[in-house]
DNA sequence: AACGCTATTATGTCTAGACATAATGAGTCA
DNA sequence: TGACTCATTATGTCTAGACATAATAGCGTT
């Protein structure tokens, strides 16, 4: 006997998938609608509805009320980006992870900052500058402000043990995040700091995050040359 | 009177949203089961289900027959990152668009390129060098090498006026798509090309992509400095 | 203590039917 | 011609109930 397991939106999915990707359904096409694949499929309009919404948020078709359904012309693609502890990501490769607290200090909110996160003239933040290392190399360069309005705890810890990104996710969820990627120069303290040339081409990753509108932090982390960030769809 | 609409999926979404930023639910603990949040909200399970698999899905709980569901500890947060065509950014920024073909040519396929895509030896690819302009400026510089095997139609597009990027968009779709970003000083030819200054520090997307398993395209994008990649949670 | 079986439990998914909602197009009226 | 109204249509979402499945805990056996 076959395993006549039922149809699943998995499997719905994936042949709709395979249509799109033969042509069958060139891009700009209508497929037809849920009624019709339940019908063709053999399943309820539900099932269908559930693949191919999924279909739609991955990008590779459009859905609109009473027009139909149709493949994405322009297929914006979206992948998903994965945003670990660095000590996670540096674990998951096999190395070690340390950490080391550069500095730390509670200071008037510098301009940039104030502007970025639209803070107050009298705020105060909590300044830290963290090394993280993959065997005993330098991985990442974190430079830190955090919002002490918003998490005032934040004031009592020293960050010398546990790094600001752990102690953070543990105490102060966000609900917002927004991530910003770019190439730079290093400048020469960072140089020092990642054992790298003055000017050479380093990876930085900027984030900001919110909780319901008020701001918590902001961390500029900067990474070696030869770092790279991958994702797949 | 209220508007008194039904609860929605949305609803019970955001409202744990709130629960667990507020640590009313601090990171792992176990949420009610969805009999109990179904109960509790007044709707099917089926609804509680769709809201907090969404959640599981960003990333804020994890899920687990059995065990139940409970606050994720380390939130593996995930962020989309949306890769839109060269045209369509540029465009979505208000700026004008060009597009110029530097070279095209059709090879041997070079070392680098069998071994990423596993290429057998006799493979011939179809090589541009490409420019993409927003406002005058350089915006983009694409090398890119499609595999002749997989899109033969590529041999008789000359790329003049309609970028490969583009044309690939609508002859050949793909199934699978690897991306890695990184950060690189510009050689010589790049440098001239972006109109910056030889190792200066260039942002560099690559995209692979495969149909069904089958290599379809290498491309190397590069970004003269100040180009940032944005997104947000 | 170690192993394997079984019952239990929470999530995962499907069904059939219903109503909601956005978008479209046709028909009506000024 | 143009503005408005209304019926139509495809998708969006919910319900109540059912069965599937993975993971666990407890039990009994060796």
């Amino acid at each position: 006997m076959t395993t006549d397991r039922r149809t699943t939106f998995r499997d719905i999915k994936s042949e709709l998938e395979r249509r799109i990707a033969r042509r069958q359904w060139p891009p700009g096409a209508t497929i037809p609608g849920e009624e019709a694949l339940a019908a063709e499929f053999g399943v309820a309009r539900a099932t269908v509805n559930r693949a191919v919404q999924e279909l739609a948020r991955s990008g590779l078709v459009e859905r609109k009320r009473k027009s139909g359904t149709r493949v994405a012309l322009y297929p914006v693609r979206e992948a998903r980006l994965s945003i670990p502890l660095v000590r996670k990501e540096i674990e998951a490769k096999g190395a070690v992870y340390a950490y080391s607290r550069l500095s730390r200090a509670v200071v008037a909110a510098p301009d940039f900052l104030r502007a970025r996160l639209a803070l107050p003239a009298s705020a105060k933040v909590l300044h830290l500058r963290c090394l993280h290392l993959a065997d005993r190399a330098p991985f990442q360069f974190e430079e830190r402000w955090i919002n002490l309005d918003a998490v005032p705890e934040a004031r009592h810890e020293a960050f010398e043990e546990i790094g600001p990104n752990e102690w953070l996710v543990e105490n102060a969820p966000f609900s917002r995040a927004e991530f910003a990627f770019r190439a730079a120069r290093a400048g020469r303290d960072e140089a020092a700091l990642l054992q790298v040339v003055e000017g050479e081409a380093v990876f930085v990753a900027e984030r900001m995050t919110w909780l319901a509108d008020k701001p918590i932090t902001f961390v500029r982390m900067v990474h070696p040359p030869g770092h790279r960030m991958v994702t797949e769809i």
